[in-house]
DNA sequence: TTTCAATACTTCGTTGAGCGATATATCGTC
DNA sequence: GACGATATATCGCTCAACGAAGTATTGAAA
């Protein structure tokens, strides 16, 4: 998984969110680090849905703007925290060189 | 940076290795999980020398077989330590949920 | 008043990484 | 003699990322 899609997950953690709102959100996280491209965002949310990561959680119009919330299924939220756990080790490898194999131990 | 790509750096980190070996050293180090493919790994390598992160550390036959050493850079060092405390952070947001914007104070 | 930034979604086209497949070659084992 | 491990090169496909352009509303600033 991308970090970009990483972090549309991420976002919904906290409650569906609209497209817009995501982005938004993932920047906040990523503390302005990751900032979604509109066409990443929504190919990302495709894709998801496609995979059952995500469902569209109904439609809603604020102030003439359309907004379709997107809701994080029980799948999605464990493959993003499998995802996140994933990096952890991965990352490991690397910052905790004094001691590399710890983590193998309950991988 | 890709997966892929980050364990390519990681396996470098003990020393020099060779495009074989890189392979086992990855797999070795992500507990079996990352298994490069050779598309994959002379790509990733070309890219990684063409941007400075590794350079190639002299060629060897052994038993009629050539082995081309690869070397981190400086720079390459730095790239996938970077790296390394990129994916942390970016796993905490999810890992560390009851307190997520604790790592922002120091980013 | 009109222009600009923010909000909000759609779609197109390009780029490039990942990766399977194929080719080539040696060596040891079964 | 066939197969698996070791070792590199290269082609071509697929798909994610992403910039860009399009459409549309609202509010604030100039």
């Amino acid at each position: 998984m991308s970090e970009p899609t990483y972090f549309v997950l991420a976002a919904l953690l906290d409650g569906p969110s609209h497209g817009y709102g995501i982005i938004k959100r993932a920047e906040e996280l990523s503390a302005g680090r990751v900032r979604l491209a509109v066409g990443t965002l929504y190919g990302a949310l495709d894709r998801l849905a496609g995979d059952g990561l995500v469902v569209v959680d109904g439609e809603e119009t604020v102030q003439g703007r359309l907004r379709r919330y997107y809701r994080l299924t029980e799948d999605g939220k464990l493959a993003v925290t499998r995802e996140a756990v994933r990096m952890e080790q991965a990352a490991r490898v690397v910052t905790g060189r004094t001691a590399p194999a710890a983590w193998a131990v309950w991988a």
